[in-house]
DNA sequence: TATGAATGAGATTTCATTCAT
DNA sequence: TATGAATGAAATCTCATTCAT
């Protein structure tokens, strides 16, 4: 009498309600979603949201590791594996993955790290440590050997490996922030920035 | 003895206003920014405020628009009428304006627009209007002369005027979001990206 | 230099200011009515209107009086002084007084005092001794006259002389209540009641 | 030691709320009275209160749905069924239903609906659909059959039978607001009202 | 585990009233 | 007199969080 007829599966609950609550951020900011609502797009009640995350806060930065993670992990990994030439590298992987990063779900995170970023600094401690130190370490490494080879000249890039990042960023704030004035052709601005780069810092000419 | 309950000047009250808020809002961000506080911080009462902005919205926008537009009108200005070479204009003014952004006050208005843009559309409307589409319609004039003269090569820079402003955007929240992380030396930053854009698109005598 | 042509004429401040109130209530009751909204409908400032009176349930009072009183004083003295036949008064003059109530301006004041009434017991009691106290005794008096002059027989309109007065308060408080909802013909209204009040006290026939 | 914090019993609490306002607003109107207390007389948090009425005007309407349908239903229902005459039925039940308005707690809602109705057009609306109207088509009905039968001469009441509940009204709103300066025998008023009104319209000639 | 009724601190906003000018 | 800038108490409403069940 009245008892629901397939138990809802306990497995991965706290990856339901992380997800959810992606895209309850992605539509509202952090703020002015409501825990409610994350619970409900859940398909779960707010006690037990409440019993995997302490806080809403506590959500958030959940949400920003689990969907940051395993993104960047995979770049960095393939940066420190590659084989290839830092070009052929940058013009590849790299690109690629430059240019998923503003037209996925997580272009929403960036926007939220600077928005909120400031409000919680262990989040941005952590965002730290294991993404940007992480990624820049490695673009480092890079362009280092690159230098050493003799594929490109030393340049601003060895110090600033966030030079490679610069549009990546832009652009995703850009389509969320302007999303009604303007369209902006993301994968082309990427590549454009990337093409003046090398031609600034290639050795092309013999 | 005890100060006079009610000041009575009216001069420049709003401007003391949203100065305060200003700070206020760089340190909390807008939603955790209490309407209390920037009273408190201008010296004022709770009530005056409101007799000057009708929300707290309200008082946002004016934040906005009084410190963004003296600056941003200045710029354009400067490169309708100046009759220095591209590259004089911007490895002068242009790059002077640059580096103080993100050391100015006004950086926080920056973050605050892409935190607070999506929840805002006419902010982000007038926003674009007065500023953005202003600077990106001058930036684009000045780059097709150059080509038009000789000065620099077709690029896509032409079509992307935004390539030249990618490492303010970018260092202007990076100081904000990494303050306590790592610190960047934002004039060197943008120098150098100018430097490579400009080495790339320059036509550089064989 | 900018100084106005013609001085406001100050005499009848306190009236003008009272009727700006009268309108303004009339609009939106006691509480949604902003005391700045009646100063501007005055042509006041309000501090002007704040030298007048005291509070803004001061002013509340001073419109009752003001407008209440002359009305009503009217009436009575003419009850008192008539030498009309009791019916001959009632279908005259009274009735002419009955059937503009709904339709006059202080309409308005009849619900505020219903509305208000119970948050103003001195107003209230001010009503009673100017106001009802005096009617009642003026329509007593007259029906006692009628009684002993063998025109209307003892009935409970010497007692309760309210039943003369009843279809008045009813059609002035259902005009403004359904207004949108249905139209009440007031004048047939009133003067119907009067027809079958007449008709079961007068000693018509025999 | 000390209740418990939460009580939880879901049970009625809508019904428990309401009739804490309508205590409350029976003691200082609807404006004056906080929302707060009405969520203490009910022993309930602020909080709560909202969650089952989304505004203070949410709540006034229900208060007033609530108390006034049984009572106006029982009463139309009881006019279209009785096979009594009329003059037995509105010497009866009808008398009945119009003495206790003035005593029972619902008096304190119309007064309220005189008050705040023009600043609820919509709850006018339901109250002319719900109680007025078909309190009126009742009562037309009631006439119009007795007329029919012979029982009435055809009059005024037949297209005002609002003349049957003048004195109800004015009853009401008199004992609410006159309570300190005179007391009203509310049951002889309305009585003494029936009886001249059934004088002036049966068909009494022996 | 799971629910959702219940809490209460706190935020924005309003407005009668005051008072320097 | 006359102004209107300035005050601040108070009220509505929200929502993260708790806890009896």
């Amino acid at each position: 009498m009245g008892k629901p007829r397939f138990q809802r599966r306990k497995e991965d609950r706290p990856a339901e309600i992380t997800a959810a609550a992606l895209d309850a951020f992605a539509e509202k900011g952090f703020d002015a979603t409501r825990v409610e609502e994350v619970a409900q797009r859940a398909g779960v009640s707010k006690g037990l949201l409440y019993l995997y995350f302490k806080t809403k806060e506590d959500l958030f930065k959940a949400v920003i590791r689990s969907f940051v993670s395993p993104r960047i992990d995979a770049l960095i990994e393939n940066i420190e594996t590659t084989d290839q030439s830092a070009e052929a590298f940058l013009r590849g992987p790299f690109l690629q993955f430059a240019r998923q990063v503003p037209k996925s779900p997580v272009r929403v995170l960036v926007r939220l790290m600077v928005a909120e970023g400031p409000k919680h600094p262990d989040l941005v401690a952590w965002y730290w440590d294991n993404v940007v130190s992480r990624a820049m370490h490695a673009l480092r490494t890079l362009m280092r050997r690159a230098v050493d080879a003799g594929e490109f000249r030393e340049s601003a890039v060895n110090e600033f490996p966030q030079l490679l990042v610069t549009p990546v960023l832009f652009s995703t704030l850009w389509t969320q922030v302007f999303k009604r004035q303007s369209d902006l052709d993301t994968d082309r601005f990427i590549e454009a920035h990337l093409d003046l780069l090398l031609e600034a810092i290639g050795r092309s000419e013999t």
